[in-house]
Formats: structure tokens, C-alpha cells, sequence
DNA sequence: CTGTTAGCGCTTTCAG
DNA sequence: CTGAAAGCGCTAACAG
């Protein structure tokens, strides 16, 4: 493979020179520029980019870390993370933290000894201040999904009480008034957010909070499951039920069924991030929207802002959701 | 950041006896390792990964191309990659193609100038041809879902046609005699065989391919309900229906349903793929199981294997599909 | 505008 | 078993 070397001998300049018109920095004269191009191509000189790396002290890469690869959540992010990145000529390095402090710990460790020029991140398990200790000390940082204090310009968010308090509300507003929530773990604050969005609407409206409405979930399916029989157990009976997320949702609803409860006629039911499926099951699920694609997209943009110099990018650095009204809300009357 | 130099200079030994306790490579002498384990963590001394790569020519990254990074299938097979290749200390950069030839160049383009030691490409517009001129010229190539005759042992692929022959047999054995097919694009291989098998389950037992009982679409939950208007439109009655995966099978149902035919009492459906959110379709979906998550991990290990010179590693490189067979189907007497 | 000259931080012979 | 020395391929002052 050829070198810088062989390309400067062969279009008779200086390697220097050749850095040059590489990188286009500098003013390099059209004719040595010309001749240098046409000595790469008739090499088929490929710029190495770990001596690149090495050279200048950046790596062109950035770290992101997920709590998971699959699902239908965040998918959606890395691809726009992605595109976005490679636009401007960067690359990712993906890896799973798991929502397991352990895990993330070590994926952070991970990406820092890879040399990433910048962190993304959408960690659970880790505190505000770990992430403050580690952009101090180690690498910038950009945290999406969550909004650490002292941080906010290198925050992408999404107000989930917000989120909530809609989701309930638009129940609470179709005439419902016994509504039960499939909450997310509660350690996570999307989880306990959303729930206290869920509390606010009861309370707007003068509606009493019972806690045996409340049934705790981890944001899987089968979670969603087990929280619908015990509320059909426990719970007073109910018209209205907030899930944490769509997954859990869908859990909810399949044994609702197994339960002879028709769903919208005997169950109304508001999911959360509108996930793809919603659009496929049956009915559709109504839910609220979590643009994670757009907020991928933003995060990549504060790394390209922060560490590439980038500039003249809108940056959204906050969001809020919106309801997305499908066929599993019953209107009464 | 601390630098080999001051562990050597601290731990009183040559940085190349240092890079000896880094890479357990030939022998140190137990006192010395100690000693420079004792300087390694007393500086807090991260080896520099990049410079490791260029003096030992070795990136330690594995290049990943795929279709795409968001929807309910890719996810599963990169999660499993990157877990397989993280237990090595390797990392995964992963890019995506879309399915155009012109993108998945630039895809393995990018790849390469990154210097990856090996690539996982999982492409469909790229020929054959051009994957093997890149492996002899550029890069160990390891190829997922699809098999290229000649490099037999750098594929990891699903035997596509039996997946769709045991669609449509299990359709015929279940008494339906009139089957509509959606197949994927059939200008993928994987779209063309599954849609063979279709047809040979069809021959086997005696029935006639009708061509108006075909429509194509690419994959997508639009083209499934495209089709599935145009079968309704232009094809004979029928009770049974192959579609090319999951996706469009959604869609497919989501038509029937407006059309006043119910599931499966009218129409039985299966899929392809059985992705995740079959489970949450009502009825849920019958389906051909695409162990993608299983063949991830085994690309990664004939990276492991032929770059890295891991052995003892059991390696499936062919994979047969099975039905999985749910409420979907109607069992007619 | 172009060339010279140091490194970037590590691996890897080659001696000893 | 350990050290010295020569790069890996490129960038980035600094001159000119």
C-alpha cells in the first residue's frame, strides 16, 4: 500500500506538501496541487489513519455508548449519530453498557484507551458526577436522554415528566377517570419522571392517586406482563392504563386480552417513545412520540461542534413530546 | 496521560520491557512485571491504542457493514457481534450501506481507509466478484446472508430457500390449496430464494403457480400493504399467504383488516424473519426463523479466527431456517 | 507557497 | 531475560 513517501517522490514535491493538499490546509499552488492528486490516484494512495491519529493527536472517531444494540429504540439513534458523523468524515465506535454500572464503567474505559475524540453517551447506571470527573479529566462528553445540571450545552433531552403528565392526560381528557400506570424502573429518571408527569395530571384534574393503581416494570415486554396481571388483581378496576414505554404496552395489552378485556372498548391504553411496532399491532397504539432519531442526530452535532471545530449548526438541545393518538384510545362520549 | 516512557523510567526498566508486561509477550522475569505493573497502575497508564496500531500494524478494529442500523433485525446481529468481539479487546466500527451499490462502496471504502483488520459485510447491491477482489487485494472479508461460492469459509449464511419452501408447506399441510405470495425485492438473493421455495412447495404438492397470486415488494411495511392491495385486486381468492418477511406481513394484515377479512379465519399468514415484534401482533404472527442474532456471533468468530488467531472456536457456517408457528395460521380440519 | 526536521507512543528485531 | 535502536506513516512547527 502505497505511502505519503511515494506519493511525494513520485509528483516530485515534499511530503509536507503532500500533507498538505491532503488535508487541503494551507495554500498549496493548483499546479503542485494537480500534480500531487494525480500522483495519489495513479498509486491509489490511501491516507492511513491510524498514522493520522498518532500525527495529530485525534482519531477522527467517537465513542458512543447504548445500553443496548437491538430494539426498536435505539437503532433509530445510532443510525442518525451515524450518518451524521460520516458526513463530516468521522466514524463511530459503538459498544452496550447494559444499564449495568459495571458495564458502562467498563465501556467507557473501553472507548477512552481507543483514543475517541469525543463520548456519546445514554447511560443509566452512572452519575452525574462520574460524567463530570471523566469530560474533566479524560474526553469531552455528550449525554443524551438525560439533563445533568451544570452541562446543558452538551445535553440532548427529552422532557419525560412532560411526557407523562400528556399521556395521562390525554386519557383523562377522552373521560377517563380510573387510571392505572405500568411505570419504568424507577431508578432510572425516565422511568421516575414519567411517573410524576402521571401523578401531576391526576392531581390537575382532582383525581386521587392510589398506589394500587401503580405497577412497576422494567421497560421489557414480559415486565409489562406481569405488571398487568397484578394490577388485575389488585388494582380497583380501571378504564385508563399509562405505560412506561411500548414495549411494556404491548405486554399489558396481551393479557388484558387472555382476559376477555376488549381493548379499546373495556381498556384505553397511552404507550411511550412511539417505537415502530406501535404501527403494526392491533389495535394501533397510541403513545408519545420520543424523537430519538432527531436527538441523535443533535448529539453528533455538539460532538462536531465541540471537538471539530464545527459551526453555523442549529442545535436542539431539549425536546418536548407529543402525543400520538392511535385507535387504542376509546373516547367516552 | 502517561506515556510508556515514565512507566519505564519510573519502574526502572527500558520501555521495551514495559511493552513485554503489556502484551504478555516473551518472558519477563516476575520482579520486573511486578515492578511495572506496580509503575502501570501507580500512573494511572493507559496503553495508547493508536500508536499501538501503527507500530504493530494492527488497528484491532473490525469493520461492520450493514443495511442499516435502525429497524428490528440488524440490531440483533451487531449486538452479538460486538459482544463476541469485545471479549477479544477488539472493537467494531460499523457503517451502513442501504442497499445501494454506489453507498455500500463508500461504506467498505470508509472501512478500509480506517484500516480495519477485517470486514463484516452483510451488502446486497455489491457482487460477488468485487468482495473477492477486495479480500485478495485490501482485507480479510467475512460474509453474512449470503454464501459466494469459493469463500465457503468466510460465509455465514440461512438457507433462504428452505426458509420459504417450509412458508408455504406449512401453509398446504395446514389445508389451504390457494396460497398469494408478497415476496422481498427480487432482485436480492435472499428475495428470489425464498420465493423459489415457495414455488417448489407449490410444484411438490401439486398445485399451480398462478402469477397474478404474486406481488413484489422491497421489505418494507408500505410495499406489504401495496402488494396486499394488489393481490386483492387482481389475484384469485385465497386462504393462505407467504410474505417475504415479517415487515410486510404487517402490512399485508393491516390491509386485510380494512378489507373486512379476519385473521386467521379468512386469510392465514406467515412471515419471514421472526422478528421480536411478531410477539406483539395480534393474532400473533407465524414466521421463519432467521437465527440472525446466532450467525452475528459466528462471523465474528472467523474474524477471530482468521485474523486473530483464535482457535478452537466452533464455527456454524450454514444455517437452516424452521417454522415458528403461531396464532396466524388456521388449521383447516 | 514549499521543504526540513522533529516527533506522536508504541512494537519489534537484534544484540547481549 | 533485558536494553538499544530503528521505524510505523503522518502532522506540524519553523525556516526559507
Amino acid at each position: 500500500m502505497a505511502t505519503i513517501y511515494k506519493v511525494a517522490e513520485l509528483a516530485g514535491v515534499s511530503l509536507a506538501t503532500v500533507s498538505r493538499v491532503m488535508n487541503n490546509s494551507d495554500k498549496v499552488a493548483a499546479k503542485t496541487r494537480q500534480k500531487v492528486e494525480a500522483a495519489m490516484t495513479q498509486l491509489g494512495y490511501r491516507p492511513n489513519s491510524i498514522a493520522q491519529s498518532l500525527a495529530s493527536n485525534r482519531s477522527n472517531s467517537v465513542g458512543i455508548l447504548v445500553p443496548e444494540l437491538h430494539g426498536p429504540f435505539f437503532g433509530y439513534m445510532l443510525s442518525n449519530i451515524e450518518l451524521e458523523l460520516r458526513k463530516a468524515g468521522k466514524h463511530v465506535i459503538i459498544t452496550a453498557g447494559h444499564s449495568d454500572a459495571e458495564r458502562e464503567r467498563e465501556g467507557i474505559e473501553f472507548l477512552v484507551s481507543r483514543r475517541c475524540d469525543a463520548l456519546i453517551l445514554f447511560v443509566f447506571a452512572i452519575s452525574n458526577e462520574h460524567i463530570k470527573t471523566l469530560r474533566e479529566s479524560a474526553v469531552p462528553v455528550v449525554v443524551i436522554g438525560r439533563l445533568i445540571p451544570g452541562m446543558e450545552d452538551d445535553c440532548v433531552s427529552l422532557n419525560n415528566e412532560m411526557g407523562g403528565y400528556i399521556a395521562a392526560k390525554s386519557l383523562i381528557e377522552s373521560g377517563h377517570r380510573e387510571l392505572a400506570c405500568i411505570t419504568g424502573p424507577l431508578w432510572k429518571s425516565d422511568g421516575q419522571k414519567r411517573f410524576s408527569g402521571y401523578k401531576r395530571a391526576l392531581k390537575e384534574y382532582g383525581l386521587a392517586f392510589d398506589q394500587r393503581m401503580v405497577a412497576e416494570g422494567d421497560y421489557e415486554e414480559l415486565s409489562g406482563r406481569n405488571a398487568m396481571e397484578q394490577l388485575l388483581q389488585e388494582a380497583p378496576p380501571f378504564t385508563g392504563l399509562v405505560c412506561g414505554n411500548d414495549e411494556m404496552a404491548a405486554g399489558a395489552i396481551e393479557i388484558a386480552r387472555m382476559h376477555g378485556i376488549a381493548i379499546p372498548e373495556d381498556l384505553s391504553v397511552v404507550g411511550f417513545d412511539n417505537v415502530f411496532f406501535t404501527r403494526y399491532m392491533h389495535p394501533q397504539l397510541s403513545t408519545i412520540d420520543y424523537p430519538i432519531d432527531k436527538m441523535g442526530q443533535m448529539a453528533a452535532r455538539c460532538v462536531l461542534r465541540d471537538v471539530y471545530g464545527a459551526t453555523d449548526l442549529d442545535i436542539q438541545h431539549r425536546f418536548e413530546p407529543s402525543l400520538v393518538r392511535r385507535a387504542s384510545i376509546l373516547e367516552r362520549i
